[in-house]
DNA sequence: TTGAAAGCGCTAACAC
DNA sequence: GTGTTAGCGCTTTCAA
């Protein structure tokens, strides 16, 4: 076969050999444009703004399309546009349930728009965490979406200087980067503490993670209680914080370590839907009943929650809302049409079930 | 601040600001070249092979790079050395449980070669697979990792004619694409009926999806369990679809229409454990001892499965270990150095725990 | 070891 | 509408 002008129809077997050298046999804008017989410039806009050219051009373009089996290259575009339709996120691991609803809506919309989702995992460290900036920032990405993430000050510094639209998530923050997207675990905590405490529960646990935010829905949700204690009512609330990965095992150790430190505890916060259903594992186990002997609430609302036994009472969060409001806030700033309001609170409901 | 040259130390606040025109204001490596007294080329070096410029070049390239806070830009790298040092992973949806850890060990692997992860959505019908096949090849990534995704006729020979390296997953197919790394669904199956059998259950039943691979996997146990079957012993199997996503409730369900179906059923095998979950927490509703009057035995050994009541028996699959081997193909490829076995089966354990 | 020249494949900007 | 020109920021190639 011949290697001159645009190769015909057939583009099957061995284009994997065509590299050489610095030309790469790939098939280019050009080589369509010749093909069809105009610029490349008008083989370009017939591709990307087809009503600013003629039908004529555009059939033919198309014609020859087809017939190469053309794919644009978007490096190229990206490097001569200075859009990337890129979007980075970066969440401290996707193998946990908490993050996966936001990801999975947070492709579909950027997909709905013609983006695409780099993902990144921090939670390795933050050697990890600045070369992975380092790696996002460098691919000039149209966005940069962070779950659950707190970037070090350093990190922050650079990701503003790069001048790249951020959007924060999973988190009401005071002083974010620059968009916000988020929900107040405060405000959550204290609405579950209200709950419980108006049920008539006195001594309360709370179980979560070890890392910060986890920390502050638990002070949260202590100072709720010590509040509704205020209010004429002793209440205790004490918090057990396990360690990540936070599983059903760890739910089951955390709960035997609350029955020996309180063991006229009333009822259980779960800092996740896992670990409730570790808390419920073991008060089965231990023949303690629920809702009756203790009471159970979760965070997540995952997919089991409705069809355990007992259904779980939990938190629900628009994860799916989160990723949506945060691929738009980014599209929006990436077509120039910056939103004047960039924070949204998607809030959150108590989901009252059987276990509370 | 004056904005001709190279500015200085400071980049912090109105960066965002500074676009406009054609140059953009970032910081180039000709501005670093310049600062350091050096041609780009040089320092292009100093960053991207060391070892081939004087110690006094690199001091010179590194204080610059510093004093200018300049991050590469890769997508110019990319469309210069046609290497983007960028990985594409499509998986039918991100949020089942059953990609995590691949996705994970996947995202890790690449990291720590200097590669990142694109991650793109299928199962979201054909146009759409269309386009998002489109999206990857226009990005030139060094490689596409598929999960348990089959692509059309048409997707397949596009990815063949790109020569980008492709590896396939989670399945062990006859015609790959390019490179293979997965596990036989058919063994699976025809293991754990020979499991079942061996304990002398005669009346099975199997949970799964209604696509493909599922089926597949259910044909092979029926298969299985007849040829036990013809050793002399009486077997019977029947399989019950469930429509996608396979939660907790849609096992629950299932081993309602297998009771009814099949009231002596003795023994169920779930094409994952979330479903597996779902028929536990049936049997345990509905009064059904487990494994004393039914075993259940689960797929994927997710990290619930053996913390829960009864522990469960379960089909447990290196999910990792397909990443990891994918991750290192690709980056192999990448590098030029073409593995010559590009095929990998991971295999598969039967994790013997309570339920069975 | 270092540098100059020449692109990679595409699109913004400006003519016609 | 259409084409021409001139890059985007980097790296490959080749010469010194």
């Amino acid at each position: 076969m011949s290697n001159s002008s645009p190769p015909p129809a057939d583009p099957s077997s061995d284009a994997r050999a065509r590299r050489r050298g610095r030309g790469h046999g790939g098939i280019t804008l050009t080589d369509v444009a010749r093909l069809a017989g105009v610029s490349p410039m008008s083989a370009s806009r017939a591709l990307n703004s087809p009503d600013q050219v003629s039908e004529q051009i555009r059939a033919r373009v198309r014609a020859a399309v087809e017939r190469t089996g053309y794919v644009a290259n978007r490096v190229a575009g990206a490097l001569a546009s200075q859009r990337s339709r890129l979007v980075a996120a970066v969440v401290p691991s996707i193998a946990g349930p908490v993050f996966q609803d936001m990801v999975q809506s947070l492709i579909a919309e950027l997909a709905a728009s013609g983006y695409q989702l780099m993902l990144g995992q921090s939670g390795y460290g933050l050697q990890e965490e600045d070369a992975l900036l380092e790696a996002i920032i460098g691919r000039r990405p149209d966005g940069v979406v962070l779950g659950g993430v707190v970037p070090s000050a350093a990190g922050r510094l650079r990701l503003r200087a790069s001048g790249i639209p951020v959007v924060q998530t999973w988190d009401r923050l005071d002083d974010p980067i620059d968009m916000l997207v988020g929900f107040s675990h405060e405000a959550i905590a204290t609405a579950v503490a209200h709950f419980l405490v108006a049920r008539g529960h006195r001594q309360l646990a709370f179980v979560g993670g070890d890392h910060e935010r986890a920390l502050r829905r638990a002070a949260a949700f202590q100072q709720a209680a010590q509040q509704a204690a205020g209010e004429g009512k002793a209440v205790s609330a004490i918090t057990e914080a396990v360690r990540a990965p936070a599983g059903v095992g760890s739910g089951r150790e955390a709960l035997r370590q609350i029955l020996q430190r309180q063991p006229g505890t009333q009822a259980v916060f779960c800092s996740s839907d896992v670990l409730a259903l570790g808390v419920l594992t073991e008060a089965q186990a231990q023949g303690r009943s629920v809702p009756g002997e203790l009471a159970v609430i979760g965070f997540g609302d995952l997919h089991f929650a409705a069809d355990i036994v007992p259904s779980l009472t939990t938190v629900h969060i628009d994860s799916q809302a989160i990723g949506r409001h945060a691929a738009r806030f980014i599209v929006a700033c990436a077509e120039g049409r910056r939103p004047a309001d960039t924070f949204v609170d998607v809030g959150f409901t108590i989901i009252e079930r059987d276990s509370a």
